[in-house]
DNA sequence: TATTGTTATACTCTATAACTATA
DNA sequence: TATAGTTATAGAGTATAACAATA
């Protein structure tokens, strides 16, 4: 009971917590930088290497029609290749290219910045919290 | 040097999942819920009382026509009402109806149900991290 | 027939520019 | 004139529905 009181508060705290921080980086983005989907479609392929549109559409939760939009984008920014698929001609590949994976560390160094430059004050237990905080999230947002 | 290295990789890390699981959270207020900033501008009228469009539009960090969509949106839904203000014929006053504040109160407990539902299947020590992150994300929002 | 991806279309949110009403 | 708000219009991002190609 008392358990899952705690629960609630901390689902209530944690919501409020990420929702702030969310806005705050958003707020940070700059002018010609690339959308959120965007910037995760390069680092998803930076990861995993080589993914079909589907794939890249389950992993972003997004719709295919939309990650079809995203590679057009991001393909002719001559940021990702589109190539056909080695045994399945209904599939595709994207994969990155070399000025996408450079875009993708430019942006992301940039974007990181302010966060990057927040965390240099923390103590290292809580960079590791924070470490471990991350991998949960995501646990969760594949939930 | 290293350490600036895993600094940078941490807050890459931690941007897309706190990004990634406030989109996760904003896709929970489905169907006939509110959007981020309609949601917003119900919460700053609970806190503050009335205020003025213009008021609104600079607190929420939108535009003025964009405000003025938002606050028509809540108007015809009936959970604000737009008044002409005592003193200044230009400006009006738009405060929160009781519907209003229930909405507000029930949207709320409806994404914490969600994520509280989730957290049901993580350790204690693992909660203890979520804990404490948000703790942390909440002194980095506020730098 | 089922699956993968694309095209066509529409909706939401936000922005800038132009306009109206009041100070 | 200057200010507050609205209307008109455009652009980005995502969705559903219909279609094409392949398994």
């Amino acid at each position: 009971m008392q358990e899952l009181t705690e629960d609630a508060a901390l689902a209530s705290a944690l919501r409020i917590s990420v929702s702030r921080m969310a806005r705050r980086l958003r707020s940070q983005q700059a002018g010609d930088a690339l959308s959120a989907t965007q910037m995760a479609t390069l680092s998803t392929l930076s990861r995993h290497g080589p993914l079909t549109p589907g794939e890249l559409a389950a992993h972003e939760r997004v719709q295919p029609p939309s990650m079809t939009r995203v590679i057009g984008v991001l393909e002719c920014a001559g940021l990702v290749t589109r190539t056909s698929h080695p045994t399945d001609g209904r599939q595709a590949l994207v994969a990155l290219t070399t000025e996408g994976s450079g875009r993708l560390v430019a942006d992301r160094a940039r974007r990181d910045a302010w966060l990057s430059h927040l965390l240099d004050d923390l103590e290292a237990d809580e960079l590791a919290t924070l470490r471990a905080a991350a991998t949960l999230l995501d646990r969760l947002s594949q939930a």
